[in-house]
DNA sequence: GATGATTTGTACGTATGTATA
DNA sequence: ATATACATACGTACAAATCAT
């Protein structure tokens, strides 16, 4: 018995792992010019200039102003009619409030996760844990980052509430530009790996309220360096 | 001194209200779209041909694509490459999903709302809420229904968090189509305006934990409603 | 403030992939 | 399984609005 070859997915704006159907000219634009929006290649406030945009891409303006609307549905581009899209850039009280209900959402996560993670679950969460522990000993802020999200990616799963994990992703992704981590402090790594510990050991114990807070403090705490560095053209902190 | 005509608002997918200006064909197709689909004129499950579509609403295919792209983003139609989208049919668990996080987020919009709504705020939701009193008086349940979400909206801004206001918004109308008050016992109009009763004490009060829980049982129920309906085609509730 | 240049919005035809006989 | 029918994806041309001078 073969698995079925599952061609033709789905179309989600938020999951786009997997399926190796061929994608879309629109699809394929939107994906690239998201990472450039999220990891900084496309700064805040800068036009889109759609013709010329396709023409770098390879492809005509038809896809090409479909994947600009898919991103302002995110809220990574403004778009108004009849003039260029630009890369948002929210003031720094959107920012703000946009950290403060990321906090309540990974919470939210972490105290469900608390309640209802399998035991396999919490086996994934404690290993992604232990090797950030290992990146951590040999300072690789690079891999820090990656495995990071698998962190906060596995509470969010862990939830067991796909609605919640969706909208807490299209959030964190949003303000991915605003808490970019090229280059990071030892300082934060060492600090974001003990909040983890006490974030894993509240789920591990099935405190949920304990968990919502060590996460929201957690998160947080992200904002407060944010806002060390606001002005800086490239802030950079990673959760 | 003439106030600015403000041409040219914005082309947000959350916020349609005011701003006169010319709309583009790809907006009004997608507004009439999206109330159909939220007054359950389409139903869930129905494909939306585009052909079809554009011809009767007298566009072109274009805008009327990006238009259903809006709608996908939204979550309110579901899209496949080149399969005609159709309305979201969420699955009833994926659907108490849903609801599970529409009742923490506007937990946490009245949390935040018993926290800092401003004295004039305060006194609108009053108002609202006396005319809800009203209403009930009169027992009208298609009145009921437009200014009780005068008095969630009323909370959502009470909040003073923009985003948090755009993605309760954003639930609430995906939730729609599955909440429609049609018609409404009159049993559970009054059970609603007692509930909405002890949340505007608890913001009155200041009280933040007595706000959230009143609100997270006040969405809860509506729920369970929902859920004694489950299986009819049109399940009508009002929150 | 008017006019030309530039850019976005829309229509439509063709290509391509999907579903069905 | 192959072919046929059909709906969507994309490219191109033109209209309309914005902006720059």
């Amino acid at each position: 018995m073969k698995t079925r070859p599952s061609r033709g997915e789905d179309n989600s704006l938020i999951k786009e792992a997997g399926s190796r159907r061929k994608l879309t000219r629109a699809e394929e634009v939107r994906t690239r010019l998201a990472d450039d929006i999220v990891d900084g290649k496309l700064s805040p406030g800068m036009p889109l200039d759609e013709t010329e945009i396709a023409a770098s891409y390879g492809v005509s303006r038809t896809p090409l102003r479909e994947a600009i609307r898919d991103l302002a549905a995110m809220g990574l581009v403004e778009t108004r009619p009849h003039r260029s899209a630009i890369v948002t850039r929210p003031s720094p009280e959107h920012l703000r409030q946009m950290f403060h209900v990321m906090a309540e959402l990974e919470a939210l996560c972490a105290s469900l996760a608390a309640a209802s993670m399998t035991l396999s679950e919490r086996r994934n969460l404690e290993t992604i844990h232990e090797g950030l522990a290992q990146i951590l000993k040999e300072n690789d802020p690079s891999h820090y980052h990656v495995l990071n999200e698998k962190f906060h990616a596995a509470i969010y799963a862990g939830s067991h509430n796909a609605y919640l994990v969706e909208i807490t992703l299209a959030t964190r992704r949003r303000l991915s530009p605003f808490r970019r981590a090229q280059f990071l402090t030892t300082g934060r790594l060492a600090k974001s790996y003990k909040e983890h510990d006490a974030i894993l050991v509240a789920i591990l114990q099935g405190n949920r309220e304990l968990a919502a807070d060590t996460m929201r403090s957690h998160i947080l705490t992200v904002e407060d360096s944010y806002e060390e560095y606001a002005g800086l053209k490239a802030p950079s902190v990673s959760l």
